[in-house]
Formats: structure tokens, C-alpha cells, sequence
RNA sequence: GGCCCCGUUGUGUAGCGGCCUAGCACGCCGCCCUCUCAAGGCGGUAGCGCGGGUUCGAAUCCCGUCGGGGCUACCA
């Protein structure tokens, strides 16, 4: 077992003691530092083809829990050789979401490593070779069928309810006996030649035995030159020393392919492992079209935690982990994941993608979090809200970590933070009152807002230190004061008594703890935002 | 259509022939706490798809059936 460290999904409690709000450093740049020659060597393989998927953190997520525990090597190999679909920014945003997952990978296009190139429209040339020997052993063959004439065939197989796939027509001609037919296009691709004895079990370490579809004459290589995912995968993952292939539970009806590609070539199998997938709500497998968590960039977005995330996604398909007294633990980090992983206790059935429990754990780790990293953290939010900009003054992060201590609570997600945090950072004539809030307010609120004028504005805010603080401007006294003046002197119950005031303050019917909140803004701002909403009645 | 994979409360899971009148977490509902909203505490709701077997005994084993999903590309 590795004790190897890694700093994925960081537990609650674990956070840098540190008090002060700070500014993260600069992402250092990455090298690898592998030699390629781990117990285990695991790789995910995600194609650039738009915005990085969910479904590749989860696997990203196993595989690495997996390598971890044995000592082993991940690896990151950029599946590029679909160039209609290739998109050019999404490789980029691929690193930027799995570093900010924390799920990092030991060899990869950006760090390198023994096994470099790892994005396979540079390795084109590696194929080559393979691609030839399976001509010459008379296992592929050369195939001429235009498009056209294969959309035909499987359009009359499927209406004749015939099984679909090649007709072979083209094995065993030559170019000139081929182009003396119809439907015949100048450049060739090459086909595996299927036997009627192919291998169709294999040994799953989830799934135990598994049967797969007998395949048709599967395309290798591409009339562009490029080889399909088929060759590519089981070429790379053979010269890049892959140990097991962790990947969807969709390729399973094309492992068969793989497992003949890898007899013929001569080349020792790895071991799979076929995940479940992950799916929408109507059962059907996560799409970006149907279900907008499929984007990774979306948790960012909707201010989840990375570490949230990663937990919550080691609790699809796979038990929680479990306390000395035997007890499920819900809440834990990689490092737990990864010490008691085991692909037994895989769950072949596809989990629903439901983020009701992702949303207790965001609140769960925004929590547990350090103050001051829980104020850091907030930053990002904040600046893209408008609420702080740029380098907020030593001042304004000095408040905003007072506010952080009273919302840390109130929130499931990062993005609530604008609205509970902007009016303590709006100047007091520039505080807007929110429609709902001034809608509820009572008759009996002019009454209210002057007794609290009045009874806060005897209070002492003159001493020592920033924020009144050596002052009588403290929450408990402002509020013995004004439960003094309005519930015990008006007779209105506490609950009637501080919504005008807490409207008067934040501007909205929620907020931050009152008392709290007037402390923060001080004496000054607190009288004059009171004196503003009783001047507007 | 064909071939595969899968089937425990709304969701994620535990269970691997008797400890199951099916456990846990989230959600939902109610109560408590309370200056709002949260957080926290306490309690509650809801499930083995169906039908046959095997067995003294089945959520657990077998068969069928129904249902869901995947694949069936010069996409991965």
C-alpha cells in the first residue's frame, strides 16, 4: 500500500490553520516526475471534443484511487484522433478542471513523461507498424466502400431486419478488382478481419465473466491516416505499459475488438474494468444536452467545492466509507477513498446523477472550512459579482472576514455569497431595498426604526481599535438595547420587532444575524441606513 | 430489430439463504432551538419490478417475464 501523499479532496479539518484571508499563489508549473515503472499503471483517455465531461473526473477519480493505493501511475492521454470533432480550447480547459479537482495525473501532454507523446495525433507514426503487421498476417484488410455505399448496406440490413456490418466486400480483391465495382472511393481504410471463433467473454475485475456482441469488420485505420479509437487505444496502452483499463460501461460490446487486436499482435492483455454509467434523471446516460452537470465547468460555476465533488462522486456506485464502530461515513477525502478502494465493491449499476446530496456535502465542506480560507475562497465569487474588485484593501478583507464567520452556515453554494455579503461593501445612500422586504414591513414600522434610532444612538462607539472594537458597539449590547427599547417598550414580539431593522440594514427580509451585522457596519453606517428606511416611509 | 449490461424507499447505498417486522446517508414531512434564513437536536414517511420454482426457510440461488440502459460509425 502506498502512503504516497496527494493533496485530492483535502477532508474537512485539514485546511491550513491559516487566519488572515490570502490571495493563492500562481499555479506552478507541472513536470512529471515519473519513471513509468510503477506496480500499476492506470490512464484516462478523454477526447477534446468540447467542454470536459463529468464522466471523466469519475473515471479520473477511480482509476487514480486505484494507482494511488498501489503505488502506481496515472496517466493522462488526450484521445485526439477525431479531427471533425476536435475542439481547440478544450484540452486546456480538461487540465484546468482535473488540477482544480485535484486529480492529478503523473505523465500527461502538458508534464510529459517516459512514455511522451501522450496526445495521439503525434503518434501517428507508432501505428503505422501495427496497422502493417495486421495486413501482412492477413488479420485487416483494405477496404474501398465510399460512404455512401455503407450508409446503403446497413440502411437495407436494418429494414430486412438483417444483423448490421460489413458485407466484406472488398476482402480478398485487389484495388483493380475492387474499382471495377460500384460505391468505390480512391482512398482506402483498413479493416480487422473478425473470425466466426472470436473471443467473446472476458474477465471483468467489477464485473466478473462478462459476454460482449460479437463485432463486424471494425475499421482501424481511417482514410485520413488516422487510427480509430480501437487501434489506438490497444497500441498506447500497450506501449505505454497500461496495467488496467478503466472506462465506461459502453465499451464493453467493443472489448472483443481489443482482446483480438491484442492476440494477434502478440501482446499480453490488461486487466478491465467497466464502470457504470453515469445517468440523467430518465435513466438515459449523462449528456451535456440534457442534464447541464455534465459540464464539468459547471460546478465551478454554480460555486461548488472541488472537494464536495470529488467526495460526492466516490459515493456513485460505491459504498460510503465506514467508521471503526462500523458505522457509514459519508464524508471523507481521496486519501480515505483511496487507502479501502477496491473494484469489488464497485456497484455495476448506473447511478442516478442527483445533486441533492452533492449539495448537503458543498454545505458540509464550506463548513469545515478555515475562516480565513472560506473568506479566500469567496473571493472569486465576489469579484465576478461586482461586490469587491481587483485587490480589495486590507480594510475590506479584514470585513469580509467578520462576514464570512456569519454566513459560513447560510450557504450551500459559493454563488449565494454576492447577495448576503454586497451590503456590507455598498456605501449606506447606495443600499437598495428590496421589493419583498419593504413590501412586508408593517405599519407599525416608523415606530420601530425611531425607537431604534433612538436607543442605539446612546450607545458609546468611541474607543480603541478598528470597528468600534474596544467600544460598547458590540452585538450583545445592541441588542439588549433594542429588545430593551422595542420588545420590552413597544410590547412588539421579537420576530415583528427586527424585520424592519434587518430591511433597514441588509435591505432584504434575509440576512446575516442582525446584531452581528450592525456591529460590522458601525455605528455610523447602522444609524444612517436606519434613519434612510425610516425617511422613505 | 439484433447482441450485451443491469433491476433494494424519491436519490445514493448496506445486504451475499435464517441476525431483515430490510440498516445508513441525502431529500421530504413534523417538532425543538430561534431576530430572518441557515446550522444544530429529536422524531416520522417511503423500497426488495412481477410470476414461477429450489429450500424447513429467499431481497439473497435458478428459470421466465416485464422494465431500464448501452452498443450496433472512417465518434470516442
Amino acid at each position: 500500500m502506498s502512503d504516497t501523499t496527494n493533496d485530492t479532496g483535502m477532508p474537512p479539518g485539514s485546511v491550513p490553520n491559516e487566519s488572515s484571508v490570502e490571495v493563492r499563489p500562481a499555479p506552478t508549473p507541472r513536470v512529471s516526475t515519473s519513471d513509468g515503472k510503477g506496480a500499476v499503471r492506470l490512464r484516462v483517455a478523454p477526447s477534446p471534443t468540447g467542454d470536459p465531461h463529468v464522466g471523466t473526473a469519475y473515471m479520473s477519480l477511480f482509476n487514480l484511487a486505484f494507482a494511488r493505493q498501489q503505488g502506481g501511475q496515472f496517466v493522462l492521454r488526450v484521445e485526439d484522433t477525431d479531427r471533425a470533432r476536435f475542439r481547440e480550447d478544450s484540452e486546456a480547459q480538461l487540465y484546468d478542471m482535473l488540477g482544480w479537482l485535484g486529480l492529478h495525473w503523473d505523465e500527461g501532454p502538458d508534464i510529459g513523461g517516459p512514455y511522451a507523446p501522450y496526445r495521439q495525433s503525434e503518434r501517428l507514426d507508432t501505428y503505422r507498424p501495427y496497422v502493417e503487421r495486421l495486413i501482412e498476417s492477413g488479420h485487416a484488410y483494405y477496404c474501398w466502400c465510399s460512404t455512401e455505399r455503407l450508409a446503403q448496406m446497413r440502411d437495407v440490413q436494418q429494414k430486412t431486419k438483417q444483423p448490421t456490418g460489413y458485407d466484406r466486400l472488398c476482402h480478398g480483391k485487389t484495388r483493380e478488382e475492387r474499382a471495377a465495382l460500384p460505391g468505390f472511393s480512391e482512398t482506402p481504410v483498413v479493416r480487422m478481419l473478425i473470425p466466426d471463433d472470436a473471443p467473446l467473454v472476458f474477465e471483468d475485475v467489477i464485473r466478473g465473466t462478462v459476454s460482449a456482441p460479437r463485432p463486424d469488420d471494425q475499421v482501424i485505420l481511417k482514410a485520413d491516416g488516422f487510427p480509430t479509437y480501437h487501434m489506438a487505444v490497444v497500441v498506447d496502452d500497450h506501449e505505454m505499459g497500461i496495467t488496467h483499463v478503466v472506462r465506461g460501461e459502453e465499451w464493453i460490446s467493443s472489448t472483443p475488438k481489443h482482446i483480438l487486436l491484442y492476440r494477434w499482435l502478440g501482446l499480453e492483455a490488461p486487466k478491465f474494468a467497466h464502470m457504470p454509467l453515469l445517468r440523467n434523471t430518465d435513466k438515459s446516460k449523462i449528456s451535456k444536452r440534457k442534464n447541464p452537470a455534465a459540464r464539468l465547468t459547471w460546478f465551478r460555476e454554480q460555486g461548488y467545492l472541488p472537494e464536495a465533488l470529488v467526495n460526492f462522486l466516490a459515493l456513485l456506485a460505491y459504498p460510503p466509507q465506514q467508521d471503526a464502530e462500523g458505522n457509514d461515513v459519508e464524508v471523507f477525502s481521496f486519501d480515505d477513498f483511496s487507502r479501502t478502494f477496491d473494484w469489488s465493491k464497485v456497484n455495476p449499476i448506473g447511478p442516478i446523477f442527483d445533486l441533492k446530496k452533492l449539495d448537503w456535502l458543498n454545505g458540509v465542506y464550506i463548513r469545515s472550512l478555515d475562516v480565513g480560507e472560506f473568506a479566500s475562497r469567496l473571493l472569486p465569487y465576489l469579484e465576478e459579482a461586482g461586490v469587491l474588485f481587483g485587490n480589495p484593501s486590507l480594510g475590506e478583507l479584514g470585513r469580509l472576514k467578520l462576514v464570512a464567520e456569519l454566513i459560513q452556515t447560510r450557504m450551500a453554494h459559493l454563488t449565494e455569497a454576492p447577495a448576503l455579503v454586497g451590503p456590507f461593501f455598498v456605501a449606506d445612500d447606495q443600499l437598495e431595498i428590496a421589493d419583498d422586504a419593504r413590501a412586508q414591513l408593517k405599519e407599525d414600522s416608523p415606530r420601530v426604526l425611531d425607537a431604534a434610532l433612538h436607543a442605539l444612538g446612546d450607545i458609546d462607539d468611541h474607543g480603541p481599535g478598528v470597528l468600534g472594537t474596544g467600544s460598547a458597539w458590540h452585538a450583545p449590547v445592541i441588542e439588549a438595547a433594542l429588545r430593551e427599547a422595542i420588545v420590552d417598550g413597544l410590547g412588539i414580539k421579537p420576530k415583528f420587532a427586527f424585520g424592519p431593522l434587518r430591511t433597514a440594514v441588509s435591505g432584504q427580509r434575509i440576512s446575516p444575524p442582525l446584531f452581528e451585522s450592525m456591529e460590522i457596519l458601525g455605528k455610523t453606517s447602522t444609524l444612517a441606513r436606519l434613519r434612510a428606511l425610516r425617511d422613505s416611509l
